[in-house]
DNA sequence: GGTTCTAGAACC
DNA sequence: GGTTCTAGAACC
């Protein structure tokens, strides 16, 4: 389970967080890592229906836990390529995906991106949402901040880690009523 | 059925004229007119199920009539976007679109285009694909030619249509061997 | 920062 | 000209 943990100082509710989190979760089969793990594989169909809310054509739109907001499969492709995933083609590197995945249903997408690595969770903090003025700040060599998760944040991601670190060792350090009396729908 | 011809100056294998004949087509569903005939009402599952041979979802991909050459929906959105469509947002203009269709699948998308009337085939001769060039053109008050449908194809369109005028009056003028003995898989 | 709609560019 | 991948921009 190592290289799994989620880097405390990351803010689980943005992407980069949820991405590492939705890869090495065993819940979902959607996404995860290739061969090498040094990239994502995705089956939109399974993606779709496991953490859009798809209904299987027929059946009425099912209500499912939020793990994005949307329910449109571009807008996460979008977020992939505004963190700097590229897609990686048919080719050599794509032959390093690894099989099928094992009743897999529709084809898979290929990702991938530098500071995204099943072993190096250490590189998750640059990535970065590259907007225009983010790239320029990069391109001039400036470094762009990460806003810190807050307070509840960075215990919840304990607590959900089960990280004793991170959790406030004194009653009086104690999550408030409500601070960690809530879990992600999907988690 | 008047207004459902294709005029014959249009190239029937560009995407003006498919689109066209498919909102006209009865033998589909996931593309039809708004109430005022002034816009698309699009059902993507239905479109995917219909067009890009989307399979519904535990079976193998079905193999389809190749309307399109693409399995992916953004594609078509791409295309609508290339020649001017706009999305019609929910909203008052959006209530105009007129129920759900009658057993539609899915939640529908409205588009529009000012060259895209159901009393108005006149007007698809100026849908253009807005290329850079083509909009540097059009900026400048210029014409962006049509490349015109070639001979075979403006027989097609004529058989198809059932219109004598457009079809060769004399044997010398008949189609040759192969060059009406095929229809589009999904007429 | 996330989501959505549209457009640029490259490849076919 | 069609298709695909990525990015800009606006809105939330």
């Amino acid at each position: 389970m190592e290289g799994q943990r989620l880097p405390g100082a990351l803010n689980p509710s943005h992407f980069p967080a949820k991405l590492w989190q939705l890869v090495n979760s065993p819940r979902f089969g959607s996404v995860r890592w290739d061969a090498r793990g040094e990239g994502l594989l995705i089956d939109q169909r399974l993606f779709e229906r496991e953490l859009l809310g798809a209904a299987p054509a027929g059946q009425g739109a099912a209500l499912t836990a939020a793990f994005f907001k949307t329910r449109n499969f571009p807008s996460f492709i979008r977020q992939l390529n505004l963190y700097g995933f590229r897609k990686l083609g048919p080719g050599p590197l794509q032959g390093l995906a690894g099989g099928d995945g094992g009743g897999s249903a529709g084809p898979l997408l290929h990702f991938h991106s530098p500071h995204f690595r099943r072993d190096r969770p250490d590189l998750l903090v640059h990535l970065k949402r590259l907007t225009s003025a983010n790239k320029a700040k990069l391109a001039a060599g400036l470094q762009v901040p990460s806003r810190p998760p807050q307070r509840s944040q960075r215990l919840l991601g304990a607590a959900l880690h089960g990280d004793p670190a991170l959790l406030p060792s004194r009653l009086g350090e104690a999550a408030r009523p409500g601070e960690l009396g809530w879990a992600p729908a999907w988690w």
